[in-house]
DNA sequence: CAGCATCCAATTGGATACTG
DNA sequence: CAGTATCCAATTGGATGCTG
């Protein structure tokens, strides 16, 4: 019944209510939605002012144009980015954070940081771990 | 100046060039591998101590044993989770947290509530969007 | 410049069956 | 209980070509 009002009817949805571990929330697709890596890359990279798509395309260094265009989309579909168009020649469209997208800066200016700061420590972990695989048989659960 | 601050800041000692931006960076592959919802919510509730596999399965609503199995496995990969098994009928085995898993549960958790808090703005912002898209034209960059 | 459309390979995810 | 194995549908991602 509780889960049913949450799935139904969003204005219900206050600040208590709402649970990521339940399938069936809305804050689940929400966390879906914003936990990748293009999602904490384009809000980092947009925390100081409007980007334009070209520079974004070469700051997330691998990204596609089809992997740029959608994330931006659905960032701006969610509120978290604005998408501002200059009748100019040649054309100019400019990306930018607006309240929303901007109270998830810390978050993910913090996560990319934390993979920088800890890629030793787990890749260090990572070859151990596959160091042991191949050495020692792997813990079962016995009957 | 550069050597100061590499000297004396330890962050900055530690993550030394790693930069997330870039493609070949391993510290993308970190991005990659932390940033999704399984890993959020499966750091996230580990927090307070062991949990076994039943558990957390039992917690984190819809995902599969497959997913379960495969994202646990990649956290101890990465040496973020240990994994203890008790030689007992019936089998059981637990999952914890080691400290580099608990650096990271302030962030994680911190994803998992924003999109709590946000749920209906971004719910909001989704339909309004639609709605939009339905009417009016979408805005193109001029020639 | 900033896209959209399309094709196709590759990875992912769910469902099911089986086991120590 | 806590997995592994397998099959298959579905989604994703890259590459390419075209356009206002």
């Amino acid at each position: 019944m509780y889960r049913y009002l949450m799935e139904t009817m969003p204005r219900l949805r206050a600040r208590g209510a709402a649970d990521a571990y339940l399938r069936e929330c809305a804050s689940r697709k929400v966390l879906d939605a914003i936990a990748n890596k293009w999602t904490c890359l384009l809000v980092d990279a947009l925390q100081d002012g409007p980007v334009r798509f070209g520079a974004l395309r070469r700051r997330l260094d691998g990204i596609t144009q089809k992997s740029l265009t959608q994330t931006l989309r659905a960032l701006e579909r969610d509120g978290m980015v604005i998408r501002t168009v200059y009748p100019t020649i040649p054309p100019r469209v400019e990306y930018a954070l607006t309240d929303l997208g901007h109270s998830l800066v810390t978050l993910m200016e913090g996560i990319r940081r934390w993979s920088e700061d800890h890629v030793s420590e787990i890749m260090a972990a990572r070859e151990e771990f596959e160091r042991r695989a191949a050495e020692e048989p792997r813990p079962v659960p016995p009957i």
